[in-house]
DNA sequence: CTGTTAGCGCCTTCAT
DNA sequence: ATGAAGGCGCTAACAG
């Protein structure tokens, strides 16, 4: 490893010379910074991190905590904050909170023993991780009061049910996965409020949910909206082996636009998250707190897109699915 | 932050002995080492790795590179390489290759600016990344001649031509996914030498596979054994769309038990990484590497697990399914 | 414009 | 059994 002082002694000036020189704190001659900076390159000279940090206090880590790595979100969030850290100059460590609070306390403090300069969060649904006295960004969802950045994930439900609505169904069946997530809370407020009064909905949620779908759908409903893909893909499982087709007899949505909601057939509508740009403002963000400033609670809200595919169609007011038992 | 320092200034000894006391040095008199030990606990005392690293050299951080974070694998693998790492007092830092060898020998080169003590690297299929002169896994596959670790995917693909062939079937056709893939690649070669020469094989790959798949069926192949999960639903779709049914006209098969794979109906035979294993056998190697062990080119192949779902079923000559145009 | 000094927090001699 | 000193690589403050 070639450091700052071999390259100064190699050329007879001193350790400060050849860090101004190389960080550009200009206060070198020109010339001289063109000299260090080659015979710094021919040397293959690479800052040492860990020298910096101890110097500046900063390591240029970002922690990203996860309620569960296995989230099929995260791999593209991680994807893209990955990305925009890198080009930032900056790491990401990262860390599982693996479902419970608990854990995610203790994940939280391993990365910030590890000196991370911020904390990425992606809350445990239903939990407010103990802020600490460290830039922090929580990615979760607007009504949560510590959210930063979020996918509008009520706009999302909002574009899902004007959609819908616009097909012409009159009764439509809501169907969540969890109530205790805020963000599938969000999602079925936002769902609830893109229809107007007229229109005939019956919220139902997880397992006992699905149970009751056949018996809904012989009731008159015409679509079902889900709060997420998986759950989409469940649903329409159910539904084939009780006779009843995709979008002939219903139309069907997710949420979250998973890789395989193409694969599926009928292909999947559903919505999909900015993650890109949420990584972006997250980061952003987070830069800015451990430069110190003071941020307002901001609660940056993107915009969900809606993607539409084969699995909805006009209700176009046919006799009800004959149901098989 | 408490520091070493002011712990001995508080208790009126030297730093040196209360860091011998804090890492049992044992140069120490035992009831001293308690007192140091309760008064840097009520302190909040945390030892900077900064400091740490700067003297050691070592950093206590893994690199993980993978050729693309969306990976369906990648949240098990991270998941669980995370857990391993949490418990040896090891980070991961994450790094996307973003799906091209350049970016790959870059990510490699920014986790090693960051001083990494050593690397798991999941390669860009047909790549071999320049190995630096540090501590390195390779997660692929087993004929990877650089391979360090992995799940034996060509023991995966006999498991399932092995119980393909234990239901009967007589035809059957080998979909892959991308030939460039060497786990593809040996995922196939197992499902191969899983039949006997008697039975008829069909090998087909990528898009153009599956358009020759109706066909195929109905020239009277009764299985598709697919070389991913995500291969399986799109096979499953186009086949519904055609009118074949799984798994009364054809079995069907995938690779890898991704979560969707039991929201789907039938739900889906197929075979799974024991990633928990996979990723405890790559750090502890890669941690006797660092320890400077000079380990063999060893090759730890992990078995992989049948998971027997509804989409396979027996084959009992019957008549050729009616195809839908 | 450049050099010297000092110290970030830790640990490892070497002395006492 | 304990302490003093020095240095890992870097940079900020203060000379010169």
């Amino acid at each position: 490893m070639t450091t700052i002082k071999q390259i100064a002694i190699d050329m007879g000036v001193s350790a400060a010379t050849v860090s101004n020189a190389l960080t550009g704190k200009g206060r070198v001659s020109s010339d001289m910074v063109e000299r260090i900076k080659k015979r710094a390159h021919d040397l293959g000279y690479r800052p040492s991190l860990a020298g910096r940090a101890l110097r500046s206090g900063q390591t240029g880590i970002l922690g990203l905590v996860m309620p569960d790595l296995t989230n099929p979100l995260f791999p593209r969030i991680a994807q893209h904050l990955s990305l925009v850290a890198a080009d930032r100059q900056l790491g990401i460590l990262i860390a599982d909170s693996r479902g419970n609070p608990d854990e995610q306390t203790q994940a939280i403090n391993r990365l910030l023993d590890r000196g991370v300069d911020g904390l990425l969060i992606v809350p445990q649904k239903g939990t407010a991780p103990g802020l600490q006295n460290v830039p922090t960004v929580i990615i979760n969802t607007a009504s949560d009061p510590d959210n930063s950045v979020s996918a509008d994930h009520a706009g999302g439900g909002r574009m899902i049910a004007e959609h819908i609505a616009s097909l012409g169904h009159r009764h439509v069946i809501l169907l969540g996965e969890d109530r205790v997530s805020e963000v599938q809370r969000d999602r079925v407020a936002g769902m609830r409020a893109g229809f107007d009064p007229s229109i005939h909905l019956q919220e139902i949620w997880g397992e006992s949910g699905i149970d009751q779908l056949v018996s809904a759908i012989q009731n008159g409903a015409t679509a079902v909206i889900t709060t997420s893909d998986l759950l989409a893909l469940r649903v329409h499982s159910h539904l084939t082996r009780n006779g009843i087709v995709v979008p002939h007899d219903v139309s069907l949505t997710g949420f979250d636009d998973l890789p395989f909601a193409i694969a599926m057939h009928p292909t999947l509508t559903t919505v999909a998250q900015d993650v890109e740009q949420i990584a972006g403002l997250a980061i952003e963000r987070l830069i800015l707190e451990i430069q110190g400033e003071t941020l307002p609670a901001q609660n940056a809200n993107v915009a969900m897109r809606l993607v539409i595919r084969n699995s909805t169609t006009k209700q176009n007011s046919k006799t009800k699915p004959e149901i098989l038992q």
